[in-house]
DNA sequence: CCTCGTATAGAAAGCGCTTGCTGTGCAGCT
DNA sequence: AGCTGCACAGCAAGCGCTTTCTATACGAGG
């Protein structure tokens, strides 16, 4: 039914050993032999067979990608730079690998599942991205996976998620806290003095972090912080809509309002315009991580700038072992601050 | 080294194939017995070996879906869909696959190679979205791809992307032509002669099809169409911003103008307003796809919506046995004007 | 002229799992 | 009691490839 090695041997009058051999092409075969059997290969339309090929040699060359939510262009970003430099057909390095991503949406036990298929599957790396779920049995599963990843001979590489300690595994952290107090620095230069936080989703340490910077800076210029300043949500649009609108509700003087990314930012604004408030005369808003759509908001937004695509880039290499590892396992990656229409000084 | 089965059966107390029918599940295997399995396993930490047992099942579990960009919302917002049904781990269906989305980048290489991997990894199914190539030898090329894969089993479903007659391929196909004839009928109904157009890069279905529709509503109203009115390029914002300044420059009093899709609309949107033009006062935009951040332009912007997460579901549905097909393997699926702000009537 | 090293090619032993077919023991039947 | 049928469990034969080890051929060196 389906061609085999075999039947490429026959055809060509070699053994299937030296088939093999020409397909992998390491050891020595005659030109003449090689050609007759690349001519085999052609004319029986040959297809290794993967899983066959995989088991012989206990290697596959699965690469996963693993995000928390594909449709989100943060993750999509990263992932294509990823999968560009693993290869792929195309990629920049030489063998083709399959670079898999697989969508966890956020969930821990989908997070688990895909490490486990990936594992079995014998992936040759794996690149997880995005921040993680503080949840400690949670995390400990996550660690001791990888850590059995790690001893099966599978890279492990986080990018953009912060370190996980006795693992093995290379990891590229960005620096939001940095980001976050820089941000609000920002907006305390500029006069603000009550400052609403949209914050993402509890338990994600992007959002630990991302808040702990804010606070670090109004703690370094000694505003109290107000318990009510601060809404919890989901990191899309609809939910800095809805946490814009109960921050309105909470306190009409906030001067600023700080959400946790570009898409929460997107719909603060959407709700300040609706509430009839100017930005940034009434209200300065601010995001974070600077996806494309962010310049073309109306007024243009200021965030803070994350290289997903350069973090995705060297991950990728990193993962694919052609690029050497940061020292200690760990390379921290700075966002930076750009400043656009949509903040400005608070009217008094 | 690693545990295998053979390991888990000495342990349990049973034959490699006790252990494989428990796992499995298809084989009446004794309550007790299959307990005795299940602890060995956990005890053990096994993990199957995905390639082996494809290898000796000759079916895999992995699902390939194959985009053009996946740092675009468009393919983003699909991929996440189909894979939801597809079932990877929580999703709806019972069985853990592995969803894969390969990044193909708009190549036709790429996707071929793309192809042929999945299919030497001997994938349950294949899901193509998005456009195609127009380009003669490489349509041939991926229809005979095609075949083979549904001949070895492989279900092969195409969304948002046009039918492969004789291919076996079950396909969404979106009505691009006549959502664009609808939006530009839309445009023409406001009032709008001289209507610019941003088209995506030649050779796509997609970019044909819009195209067509907007010429078919320009025939249908005996408006006759100057050359210069249309511009090639890319399905980015960065193009849009480019071919609108192209399009002022070739002719200033277009009162409108119609982009391949949402992203090149933004772009333009850009372009018009730092030429200091108005929207719609001046120059009306429309887009085409209608991705969540098109909402949140200012002013939002007029554009077709296409139910991506809709189709998306369905073609995973489809792949997976889990839906019928249409009548004829070809479905339809229509978009829907949203008229917003972004379009109005020309001022003279 | 004979022995060797070198360059290729082949034989064969798995890799770890699935599955058709073959037992085995026990309840139910005549 | 003897037999049939059923519910499980095991045997063993691969699945299609890789790779170690062995065989062959040839030119070179002694």
């Amino acid at each position: 039914m389906t061609v085999t090695l075999a039947d490429v041997a026959a055809r060509a009058q070699v053994s299937p050993a030296t088939v093999s051999r020409v397909l992998n092409g390491n050891y020595p075969v005659a030109a003449s032999t090689r050609e007759r059997v690349l001519r085999a290969v052609d004319e029986l339309d040959y297809v290794l067979n993967g899983p066959a090929s995989a088991l012989a040699a206990a290697t596959s060359d699965l690469v996963g990608i693993l995000v928390n939510d594909i449709a989100d262009p943060f993750f999509g970003i990263m992932a294509s730079a990823i999968q560009a430099e693993i290869g792929g057909p195309g990629g920049r390095a030489g063998g083709e690998r399959l670079a898999v991503v697989c969508n966890t949406g956020g969930s821990p036990e989908r997070e688990l599942t895909y490490l486990t298929l990936l594992q079995r599957q014998r992936a040759a790396a794996v690149v997880l991205t995005g921040g993680a779920v503080e949840n400690a049995p949670h995390v400990a599963a996550v660690s001791a996976k990888l850590r059995k990843l790690a001893e099966a001979g599978t890279r492990v590489v986080l990018c953009g998620r912060p370190p996980a300690p006795d693992t093995g595994a290379i990891a590229l952290t960005f620096e939001n806290r940095g980001g976050g107090r820089e941000l609000t620095e920002h907006l305390i230069g500029l006069g603000h003095r009550r400052l609403g936080y949209i914050a993402g989703p509890e338990e994600r340490t992007t959002t630990r972090h991302r808040l702990e910077g804010h606070r670090a800076a109004l703690k370094a210029h000694d505003i109290e912080e107000d318990p009510r300043w601060t809404v919890h949500g989901r990191y899309d649009r609809r939910s800095g809509y809805e946490a814009t609108l109960e921050l309105l509700r909470r306190d009409p003087t906030l001067t600023a309002v700080v959400a946790a990314n570009d898409s929460v930012a997107l719909g603060a604004c959407a709700a300040l315009r609706e509430s009839g408030l100017r930005i940034p005369e009434d209200v300065s808003v601010a995001g974070f991580d600077d996806l494309p759509f962010s310049i073309d908001a109306v007024p243009s937004l200021t965030t803070v700038r994350l290289p997903l695509s350069e973090a995705g880039a060297r991950a990728g290499r990193i993962a694919m072992g052609r690029e050497e590892e940061p020292p200690g396992g760990i390379a921290t990656i700075r966002g930076e601050l750009m400043v656009r229409g949509s903040t400005g000084a608070p009217r008094k």
